[in-house]
Formats: C-alpha cells, sequence, structure tokens
DNA sequence: TCTGGGGTCCTAGGACCC
DNA sequence: TCTGGGGTCCTAGGACCC
C-alpha cells in the first residue's frame, strides 16, 4: 500500500459486447451476448442489456438463451476487432506512463508514480477522467471504468464500483472504509470454493475477515492462501505493477460437440492440437520441455498428463508424438469430451535439434485453426442476430441514442431501477437477421462503414445543467463519476429516496450529483453539488440541493 | 442442451542428490 | 539401526482469473 493513489486500474465495460454495438447500430440499446454459441458453449460476455436478464459470463449459452428475450443477438466472437480496439487503448495507456502491466484484453494496471504525474487525489481524479475521455473518443465510444488507489487490490476495486463507465478514487487513508463492507467474493484469489469455505465459518465481509487470526486462515488454506487473505484484508498489498511477463506455458484445448470415443479421431484431433501449440510456440520464438495433455472425460471429471524432455522442443510432430504416448495412459471408452495439448518449462531459445525442420507442405497440410489475426467470419463462425417487432415499443429499455439526456445521460442499465424488459414480446415476430449485417466488410476500431458512428457523445460542448453555477467550470465528464469514500450512491439517504444518481460535475472543486426519481411513473430530477467532496474522506460533504 | 479457452499459481508427494 | 535434512525436479490436481 503506498502513500498515494499511484496505482490506476482501467477495464472496459462489457468489451466484446460493446465493439459489437459500436460497429452494428442495430444492436445499440439491445441484450447482446457474445460467446460460444452452438450447443456447448458459455457467454464470453453479456451487453448490460443482456445482464438486466440476468445474463453472466461463463454463463452457459443455453441458459442464457432461456434468459434474454427475443431480440436478443448471439454472437460469436470476433477477437481480431476486439484485439484492435485493445491495441487502440493500450497505446493511449502507454502514453500516460511508461510502466502498464496489461492484464488481459480489456483490463491494465498503470503505475503512475512512474512518470512523476500529480498524485494528489485531484491530480489522479483529473489524470483518469482525461483517460476515460481519450478513450471513448479514440475507439468509437467504447467506454472504460477506472480506480485509482494506493494497491492494485483497490484500484481494481475501485474500477468495478461503479461500472459501466465508472470512475472511483479512493484516497490514501479510506482503503478499508471501501474494502470492509463489501462481501469476501470481491477480493481477488476468493472464488466460489474459497468463500464457501468462509462462509460456513461465518465471514461473509471484508470487514468480518479482517477478525480471523492468521493462523485459522493458514490451517484453512495453506500458507500462502490463508497469508494472502490475511493481508488483503487489511488492504495490505505491495504487489507492484509489472511491465512484461515471460508466458510460462503455452496450450490450446477444445470441447467437441459430441463426446468423442473413436482413438483414431482422439489421435487426429491431438495432431491438431499439437501442432497449433507448436505453431505459437514457433511464432513466439519459444520453445519447451514438458508436454501436456488435459481430458476431460463425459462426466466433466478432468485429469492431465505430463511428461518432461530433457531437451526442448517447437516440433508439432514430436509433441504430438508425446500428446499420443500420453493419451494411451487413459482409459477413454466413457467418451471424451474436451481435449487437450498444452507445452510448458518454456526456454526462449530455441534448441537446434535434428528435429527441427519441416517436410515440405506440413503446415499448409495441418488445418491449424484461424490465425490469431484472421476476421472470423468464418461459416462456422455462426451469427445469430433477431429483432423483436417490440423495438422502441414505450416501456422498454431506453434507448441511449434516444435519450434527451444526451452526454449527461447514463447508460440505461447504470440506473438503479433495472431495466423494464420489453412488454409484448410474447408476441414478437423473429427477424432471422439483422438487414445492416449483409456484405458489410470486416469492420475494426476505425470503421468506415457508413452506419458507424465515429465517436463519443460529443465532448466539446456539454450542455451546461441549470444546477451548476454561472461560470462554473465544468469538466465534461462521460458518464458516472464516482468520488469515493466521500459520496455513495446506496448509502446516500437521498440515493434511497431518488433510486438513482450520478456525479456530472467537474470533479475538480464543485461537484454536481444529479438524481433521477423513479422512473414509472416518471419521478422528478433533483440536483445537488458540494465543494471538492473528493477531498475530505473523512469529513462527509455537505450537499445542498 | 449445464459447465469455453487461455492462462497463472499453489500444494503435496515421490524421486533423487549431497 | 526409530525412522536426518535440506534442496531441486517432476507430476497431478485444484483454485482462480479474464
Amino acid at each position: 500500500m503506498r502513500a498515494e493513489p499511484s496505482i490506476l486500474h482501467v477495464d472496459l465495460d462489457a468489451m466484446f459486447a460493446a465493439v459489437e454495438q459500436r460497429d452494428k447500430v442495430s444492436l445499440r440499446g439491445k441484450p447482446v451476448i457474445v460467446g460460444g454459441v452452438a450447443g456447448r458453449g458459455v457467454v464470453a460476455t453479456a451487453s448490460y442489456e443482456a445482464r438486466a436478464f440476468g445474463a453472466r459470463s461463463a454463463m452457459p449459452m443455453a441458459q442464457a438463451r432461456r434468459r434474454c428475450p427475443p431480440g436478443t443477438a448471439y454472437l460469436s466472437p470476433r477477437f481480431a476487432a476486439y484485439k484492435r480496439t485493445s491495441e487502440v487503448v493500450m497505446a493511449l495507456l502507454a502514453e500516460v506512463t511508461p510502466l502498464v502491466e496489461q492484464v488481459s484484453i480489456d483490463e491494465a494496471y498503470l503505475d503512475l508514480a512512474a512518470a512523476g504525474h500529480d498524485l494528489s487525489p485531484r491530480g489522479v481524479t483529473e489524470i483518469a477522467m482525461r483517460l476515460k475521455r481519450e478513450i471513448a473518443a479514440a475507439t468509437g465510444g467504447i467506454t472504460g471504468s477506472v480506480g485509482v488507489a494506493s494497491s492494485k487490490l483497490l484500484a481494481k476495486i475501485g474500477s468495478e464500483l461503479r461500472k459501466p463507465d465508472g470512475l472511483t478514487v479512493v484516497p490514501a487513508g479510506g482503503e478499508l472504509a471501501v474494502l470492509h463492507p463489501l462481501p469476501v467474493g470481491r477480493l481477488g484469489g476468493v472464488g466460489p470454493a474459497t468463500e464457501q469455505r468462509l462462509h460456513r465459518s461465518g465471514v461473509r465481509t471484508v470487514g468480518q475477515l479482517a477478525e480471523v487470526p492468521l493462523e485459522d486462515l493458514v490451517d484453512w488454506f495453506g500458507t500462502a492462501h490463508g497469508g494472502g487473505l490475511f493481508r488483503l484484508a487489511r488492504a495490505d498489498d505491495d504487489r507492484p505493477v509489472v511491465g512484461e511477463r515471460e508466458a510460462k506455458s503455452v496450450s490450446a484445448e477444445e470441447t467437441f460437440e459430441v463426446d468423442l470415443t473413436d482413438p483414431v479421431r482422439l489421435n487426429r484431433e491431438l495432431d491438431l492440437l499439437s501442432a497449433r501449440v507448436a505453431g505459437r510456440l514457433r511464432s513466439g520464438g519459444i520453445t519447451g520441455r514438458t508436454v501436456n495433455i488435459k481430458v476431460r472425460h463425459h462426466d466433466f471429471t478432468t485429469v492431465t498428463r505430463a511428461i518432461t524432455r530433457d531437451q526442448p522442443t517447437d516440433d508439432p510432430r514430436l509433441v504430438a508424438q508425446l500428446a499420443r504416448r500420453l493419451l494411451t495412459e487413459i482409459d477413454t471408452s466413457g467418451g471424451i469430451r474436451l481435449l487437450g495439448v498444452g507445452v510448458s518449462t518454456l526456454a526462449d531459445f530455441a534448441q537446434d535439434d535434428l528435429f527441427s525442420s519441416f517436410p515440405e507442405g506440413f503446415w499448409s497440410a495441418v488445418p491449424a485453426g484461424p490465425a490469431e489475426d484472421e476476421e472470423l467470419d468464418h461459416p462456422f463462425m455462426r451469427e445469430e442476430v433477431s429483432i423483436a417487432a417490440s423495438d422502441g415499443e414505450p416501456g422498454g429499455p431506453p434507448h441511449p441514442a434516444t435519450n434527451p439526456g444526451g452526454l449527461l445521460a447514463p447508460p440505461a442499465t447504470a440506473l438503479a431501477g433495472r431495466p423494464t424488459p420489453p412488454a409484448g414480446d410474447s408476441g414478437a415476430q423473429l427477424v432471422p437477421a439483422a438487414p445492416d449485417l449483409a456484405g458489410r466488410p470486416a469492420s475494426g476500431a476505425v470503421d468506415s462503414d457508413a452506419e458507424h458512428v465515429p465517436a463519443a457523445p460529443d465532448l466539446a460542448g456539454p450542455p451546461v445543467p441549470e444546477a451548476l453555477d454561472p461560470g462554473e467550470r465544468l469538466v465534461p465528464a462521460v458518464g458516472q463519476v464516482e468520488a469515493f469514500p466521500a459520496w455513495r450512491p446506496g448509502q446516500d439517504v437521498r440515493h434511497e429516496e431518488y433510486g438513482a444518481g450520478w456525479v456530472w460535475g467537474s470533479g475538480l472543486g464543485r461537484v454536481t450529483v444529479r438524481f433521477e426519481g423513479p422512473r414509472t411513473p416518471p419521478g422528478p430530477v433533483r440536483t445537488f453539488a458540494a465543494d471538492d467532496p473528493l477531498l475530505s474522506p473523512a469529513d462527509p460533504p455537505d450537499w445542498r440541493e
């Protein structure tokens, strides 16, 4: 934990779905689910509209289909498009500080201390707000949520607090006030198993976790995990922002549409997986000594086998040969659901051995699957879009594009009152595909398509809210902003009364908060303001209407 | 129609070595 | 002959993350 909030965490909001909605006008404001659309697929990302119906990441696609209404779009991922958007964002991050740790395609930590920034709460708020504007402008409206705090733990929690399009700054000294009320499952490293074990001992919040003696945690979870929980519960987190990390393993796996039993077929699948892995080793200029296979049986039990050689390799034939040998140790007669091949114990130099040459035409003979950069509009990447006839009906979810609030209107789902499912769904007719999907070119982060809306809402001239004093400097906040812990929707009595709120003001000096009443019947809009709410974490600001 | 695919890290036990 | 004791490498499995 540092003395200043110098670690910034950015997380793009429902990125896969957001890219699809950016690139296809017809999807905006509608539930969109990206993931494996076939039988055994799961949800990778659900748009906020889809989350309102209960769709979640990692949920079986079949279950998501049961929950979401007609009109929901179910899309196969277009990784190339997401990667391009990601690269645009990462390039922006690199301009903020040289020390950036990319965690995944849509997430990164920034060490603001590595760039000599003003690390006061006000200073980092300014950086974060500018960054959010730049991201939205450069990506055509993809929003990111940002948390800034004195540690990775708190920065990440901060970015999650006000999703989507949120901003949370946790001033030094405010960490425990943020952390302790949260459920333990919000801590990184606390998954279902750990959470269940903690619940069994009556530990539900991080504050309660902080009361558990170290010995108990070590007893329950082992030295590393137990000790880690003990420290995290105290906001004791020194993990540095790490720029580059070397890969430790490379693997490929596949779940089959139906369980496989045919040994010949299984071996062929191992060959294909081996070729994919070896191809990626080669393109990365690395080799590995250990070959692993993974087998998931029909009943979902999973076993692994590994063998380590003295010499590293990147030869697909050798990897395949070892993989096949490992598979003979496993009884596959009951049916195999998933097969995987991996290489680990990596060395970053290529071993010059006799096996590294390839027969002519080897690679063209091996269908290694789509290359990373290839657009995935292959016939097998099915795309299903259905449009409900209830589009635009009254009572449906508010459509951002038609919201008269313009810039200041938060995404519909940001409102505490969940968007109601469109009325009259039951009789809705399904249109097999959206007309605008026909024959469109491969789309990228910057898209010349006529339907493409090039940028975020015009940030240059935001409408000035009536509640702001004349002459007050207005920084055009993108969507929601939260100054924590000075003000928290959900804790504030005015929030209880009004159900939804967001900060739209400058964030620097005077901040204005707007609350909207219950949606049905439409309630009044009330506006409050306070001076420097961000800078007085211990002293609640005086919000005046 | 339950449960993807790419990873990382940790633990525990056995082999082996000095 | 009641069994040392580190350290490293390897394997299998499990939890977790995005």
